[in-house]
DNA sequence: AATCGAGTAAACAACG
DNA sequence: TCGTTGTTTACTCGAT
């Protein structure tokens, strides 16, 4: 077992690396721009030549509006695209999202059309059976992509054994080339679709508007909607005549918007992201889409100003505004020019939010919080520099273990971090702690964190980042007589942290060693056996040489006037969120929580006295706790008839009130009954 | 590169 | 005899 856990590291490492690397360089669409050039026949000719004016401007607003709320729900959702494995290979094919996402009439677009009641049932159902013929290719595309993704990965890994160029995965790349192309092809049909639809005057798709050709495929709608939408619109159908003419110069040269932002981190972290590559992305509800709506939403109205990049002029009201947009952004270059500008923008913001996605994900990843999904546990965001299991809990537990769901007062995960990150799940593939955060003093704690945290140790099985002696020493410091039998310091592990419940042997193992090991740790026999005490001053003593790291933190924990103080006040205000009593004393009942909260925060403080290096071990930075502590000084033993006393009578009694001392864990049942 | 602290494993002895 | 307790050594790893 020892050996391997030098193995697991690194391949830990390893994995860390492989999970981090592999930036998609996505396709360049310029053939995407040639080939639309080329392809702009009208695949259908509905007769609605006579779209009536008004009709045609409210078409016009909506569609405009429709597209600009989905471009901007594409920013924010991050272009949810296929997830794929995580460890992609660095040589991947890549894919961008234009192509992975072919074109689709949008739930909006449709609800649009049939509200608009521009065309009439029969017109409607051919449009239908288009978009579902052209869904069903879709699906048969992007499933025969998936495999030829699958495949091309599986021929990169043996070429990656094998350090060779084999002659398959040039095929395989070939072929995935050749199939983009079918892509590309495919999505030209729709946009020639959808052009179709615009001329008829369906849709009003402004220039530049990366909203259509990048819409996900899931929010495409699927045939049951469109049917289940067709009923409703057939069945209320009015023979309101729509006629006029529409613009026709839709501009799609700007499909190829999809920008690399898609990057895997975002894969990652999305957690709408479905893993079967298909999007996860909730459909859209058919809402009306009544101006009265658009008018408290529309991305380009805001505070009585025109959002539109560069013009902030003033419309009093929403029908101003949208005289305003019809007359000065109408459809010309120039509002073409500036969509495209803010393409550009949008790109650049995309990309940027990637890269940080990718920072956040190789941090975290450093920070030994395994994102692979489903792997990693919830677990504190302060502690994620410092936790790390053990490989004998992997070991003992290689199989999906049955995790204790976390409490609701469990530490707040990371922000972005969807469940695709944080889940329940398999911690127990990281290597073994080398450093705590609370003997390193280099990890900011904050008080809430410790509150809840405990909390979070007591039912999550994450190894708590304090090292051995720590806990033990907060342990017998918990205790009322400052003192325990190894028993139940056992009890005490086992009780506070779920993490113990497992691998007993092993970290039983170490207790004992710590207790042998540190001087701070003080054996005092008695009459039925021996307790162990702390000895503060070595305790003390020994922390010095551990304050290590980030200077500038000490100097700000140091700087930041009274820390104790504001650590303090969090703390209690913690506690009272939690409905946790506050501690005062040891001596309080249920104090665990402040205890260890208070312990944790003397070693903080102890590090800052030992930076002080003139301070004394009375520094007012003590913690009530300590205050009232005996502090055990004894270099020997007692003598086993000066033990008699006092301390004798504390040696059997289970002092803390939720003694578990039915609890039974699995790998080694504690002896609750050994004195 | 050396050193140190921490974690892990294991051998061993004493004891009940 | 067996399990627990306690000590000690050896080793690895991460940080400095």
């Amino acid at each position: 077992m020892m050996q391997e856990s030098g193995t697991e590291t690194k391949s830990n490492g390893s994995a860390i690396q492989n999970g981090s690397s592999g930036g998609n360089h996505l396709l360049e669409c310029g053939s995407l721009r040639e080939g639309r050039s080329n392809g702009e026949a009208p695949a259908v000719d509905v007769g609605a030549a006579d779209l009536a004016h008004v009709q045609q401007q409210q078409a016009l607003q909506v569609a405009r509006q429709l597209l600009l709320q989905q471009q901007q729900q594409q920013q924010v959702s991050g272009l949810k695209s296929p997830k794929r494995n995580d460890k992609q290979p660095a040589l991947q094919v890549p894919v961008s999202v234009a192509m992975m996402t072919p074109q689709v009439i949008t739930p909006q677009q449709m609800q649009q059309i049939l509200q608009q009641q521009v065309l009439s049932p029969q017109q409607l159902q051919v449009l239908l059976q288009q978009q579902q013929a052209l869904m069903l290719q879709q699906q048969q595309l992007q499933e025969f992509y998936k495999k030829q993704q699958e495949q091309l990965q599986l021929q990169l890994l043996q070429q990656q054994h094998a350090g060779k160029q084999p002659k398959e995965q040039q095929q395989v790349a070939t072929q995935q080339l050749a199939f983009q192309q079918q892509l590309l092809q495919m999505q030209q049909l729709q946009q020639q679709h959808l052009l179709s639809l615009q001329r008829q005057g369906l849709l009003t798709i402004q220039p530049g508007q990366p909203a259509l050709p990048l819409q996900p495929l899931a929010q495409g709608m699927i045939p049951a909607e469109l049917q289940q939408l067709w009923k409703e619109v057939t069945s209320a159908h009015t023979a309101e005549e729509t006629t006029g003419n529409n613009h026709s110069s839709l501009d799609l040269t700007t499909t190829c918007v999809s920008s690399s932002a898609p990057s895997k981190t975002s894969l990652i972290m999305n957690p709408h992201a479905s893993t079967n590559g298909q999007l996860s992305v909730h459909t859209p509800k058919r809402e009306s889409l009544s101006h009265e709506e658009h008018s408290h939403s529309h991305p380009l109205y805001g505070h009585g100003v025109c959002k539109w990049p560069g013009c902030e002029a003033v419309c009093e009201d929403f029908q101003s505004f949208l005289k305003h947009l019809n007359s000065e952004h109408a459809l010309d270059d120039r509002s073409t020019a500036q969509c495209r500008v803010q393409m550009q923008v949008v790109q650049q913001l995309e990309l940027q939010l990637a890269k940080d996605k990718e920072r956040l994900q190789a941090m975290m990843t450093h920070l030994h919080v395994k994102s692979t999904e489903p792997k990693a546990a919830p677990q504190p965001l302060n502690l994620v520099s410092s936790v790390t299991l053990s490989k004998s809990a992997s070991e003992a537990s290689p199989q999906s273990l049955p995790h204790t769901p976390t409490t609701p007062t469990a530490p707040i995960t990371p922000v972005t971090q969807g469940p695709s990150v944080i889940t329940t799940t398999s911690m127990h593939t990281v290597g073994p702690i080398r450093r705590r955060y609370s003997d390193k003093y280099n990890v900011p704690i904050s008080s809430a964190d410790i509150a809840q945290n405990q909390e979070f140790y007591k039912n999550a099985e994450v190894r708590p980042p304090f090292t051995y002696a720590s806990l033990i020493r907060q342990a017998i410091l918990e205790s009322p007589e400052k003192q325990l039998t190894l028993n139940e310091i056992y009890n005490w592990f086992t009780r506070m942290f779920a993490y113990f419940r497992r691998n007993a042997a092993t970290w039983k193992n170490a207790v004992r060693h710590n207790l042998s090991l540190h001087k701070c740790f003080v054996r005092v026999e008695n009459v039925k056996g021996a307790v162990w005490t702390v000895d503060e001053v070595e305790f003390q003593k020994r922390r010095p040489q551990k304050i290590s790291g980030n200077p500038s933190l000490i100097k700000n924990m140091q700087s930041s006037h009274a820390y104790c103080t504001p650590l303090n006040a969090a703390l209690q205000a913690s506690m009272a969120e939690n409905s946790i009593p506050l501690y005062t004393t040891a001596s309080m009942g249920n104090p665990t929580l402040g205890n260890l909260a208070s312990a944790i925060r003397e070693e903080l403080n102890g590090a800052m006295e030992h930076t002080n290096s003139n301070e004394s071990d009375s520094s007012p930075g003590r913690s009530p706790m300590q205050a009232v502590h005996p502090v055990h000084v004894k270099e020997e033993p007692l003598d086993p008839e000066e033990a008699e006393g006092p301390l004798s009578l504390v040696t059997t009694a289970n002092h803390s009130p939720d003694f578990d001392h039915d609890r039974d864990y699995e790998d080694e049942p504690v002896n609750e009954d050994m004195e």
